[in-house]
DNA sequence: TGTTAGCACTCAAGATTAACGAGTGCTAAT
DNA sequence: ATTAGCACTCGTTAATCTTGAGTGCTAACA
């Protein structure tokens, strides 16, 4: 077990990296107002605390740095991030009321903004469907060979897609098409879709209607790619600020990885409930090794439907970061709930 | 005026430096194959090129690379772009027919795609809908209190959004809305929207509907965002595999120029008709120092609609990428215009 | 007269060395 | 248990040297 005197100066050690990037030597932490001892203590400590693998030295004549294990200690022990102020909720929900209507416009400003607080990069994954149901299926037949499909799903959600009609289908094929597919697929989860078109809705379609094949095509595409568990990113040049990524290369790889969103779609998927805090390696992804990340998860009326995440180096300000987070999480949550909540 | 043997050196330092990125010596070009004299009669021609502002030296014993004026010259006369060759054309022909319904989806697969085959940065300007007018608008209410928008224009285009009606709104209230509005913007331009909106199409509203204000706050809102002038962005990456990009600063602040969409935007629209290619400082901007820009229109039935762009450092494979734009830009234009005319 | 060989000169880049200093670990004194 | 003292380490910076690719100029040559 550490010491209280090893906590502080483990905690010194960290605040201090935080800020300035540089490794922290003996002498000059003696010199900070809330370290009393002298620097021949200090060195006598830190060299227990590298023993013990809090803390690193870059070169054998450098000052300390704190270890992946440190920060963890850090995060877990030595912050006490106190519960959200008053004001802080009430900025919230003003950043939230302005009734911005498309969840899509909403995700892409918090995306924005929480990075803008934060300086690092921030991630944002749309509200999870899969469990939501088909409360209602309209095609809207437009001009020409245009329609419109219209999907309104239990939670409140409206999503809206065109499509091309198959030229050799009429309005009655048509019709008949929305019926089957209402029939088929009302209170169906969407995560269930997929399998029921292509199985039963199929055989269907097949006998009542000519020329499914086309058609069929044309809503499996339209039906496939639910653009609600789309990521938004926001602030990826605060990276390139961060001393410790001045390497072009590095920055790329980084890039390269945060631009696939199935990448981040499962990292952030896969985050347990509440707020969670992986550092360095513990995300155990290649591009991760010096980067830490700060999930949180959002959810209407109680259940988790999203998250959202602020990346940034290990040597990351965890404890503002945890507090901006945690207002945006409750922040969405408030407001998206609202929002389903009202429209039922 | 340039002999012969000048452009000949002109064409091979350029070749050559957009190869290697390295300063061309009058040793190294004297073996190559197509060169036939020694380096002393290569040097004197080299100073006479410099004299005359096509070429420069990095420092005085350096070999000598492309000025900003050496590329120009090189991109108008030395360029001869072979017509596009039949298969290049069906390939084009090939990858647009996919039936991908939605405009959007086509031009982010044109940005990835564009920026994939060039490894430069791409990219495409959304269909430019100033001139289009309203054929149809119609509104769908959804259970709760959302309604969705559905505005079909005269090109084909379809656009919707959701909102959310406000509370004292009844269904009367919301047909007399659309009745206004169709009568008010059908055959306007959108360009001319906002305009009309505040004008005109308010005061009947004020006149004919309780509760207008709050109404008329969500519609501005919602006609506001013209999604179509989207800017999509691929291969950003590859700006970092490029030698003159080591410079992690540098970097950032080309990639903040360009995350501002209006940036791009702006560029990209008040570019001329047809190819264009644009050499560092030509752009006049400051970011762009060391950059270039090629772009090329796409249209609609012929007439221009929106423009798309690969953006690379000047020592950039201009012949390669003007072709593949050509082929791009021609694609999109036979796909749109296809789609368009159709839908007719 | 245009081309080329020869040669002195330039300068960036890389290697070598030296001085510096912030930091350490260890020992002995307090 | 703490701290002063001291020898030692090693990255950083600046100074110096070497190398080599490249140049411009002059004189010889076809």
């Amino acid at each position: 077990m550490l010491s209280r005197r090893q906590l502080l100066i483990l905690q010194a050690i960290v605040d201090d990296y935080v800020q300035t990037a540089e490794p922290i030597g003996s002498r000059s932490m003696s010199k900070r107002e809330d370290i009393s001892f002298s620097p021949a203590t200090i060195r006598n400590e830190m060299a227990d605390l590298e023993e013990m693998g809090y803390i690193i030295k870059p070169h054998s004549s450098a000052g300390r740095i704190p270890s992946n294990k440190g920060y963890r200690l850090y995060v877990d022990h030595l912050l006490r991030p106190e519960p959200l102020q008053e004001h802080e909720i009430l900025d919230m929900e003003k950043f939230f009321t302005r009734r911005i209507s498309e969840v899509e416009a909403v995700m892409r400003k918090t995306a924005a903004v929480l990075s803008e607080l934060t300086s690092y990069v921030s991630v944002v994954l749309g509200p999870e469907m899969e469990h939501t149901r088909l409360k209602q299926l309209q095609m809207l037949p437009l001009s020409g060979r245009q329609a419109i499909a219209i999907l309104v799903t239990d939670s409140g959600h409206v999503e809206n897609r065109t499509f091309d009609i198959p030229e050799q289908m009429n309005a009655s094929d048509l019709e008949k098409v929305v019926n089957i597919l209402n029939e088929q697929l009302v209170d169906t989860p969407i995560g269930q879709w997929e399998e029921r078109l292509l199985t039963e809705t199929r055989r269907l379609l097949h006998r009542h209607v000519r020329h499914y094949e086309d058609m069929f095509g044309v809503l499996r595409d339209a039906f496939k790619t639910q653009r609600s568990d789309q990521v938004f990113y926001g602030g990826m040049m605060n990276l390139m600020m961060q001393p410790e990524f001045q390497d072009v290369d590095r920055v790329r790889m980084i890039f390269e990885w945060l631009d696939r969103s199935e990448n981040v779609h499962t990292l952030l998927s896969r985050t347990q409930e509440g707020l969670s805090v992986r550092i360095g390696r513990e995300n155990d992804i290649e591009a991760f090794a010096d980067l830490s990340m700060i999930t949180a998860t959002y959810s209407i009326d109680g259940s988790t439907v999203g998250s959202l995440g602020v990346i940034g180096p290990t040597r990351m300000e965890y404890e503002r970061v945890i507090r901006l987070i945690r207002q945006f999480a409750t922040g969405l949550s408030t407001s998206l709930t609202r929002k389903y909540r009202h429209d039922k």
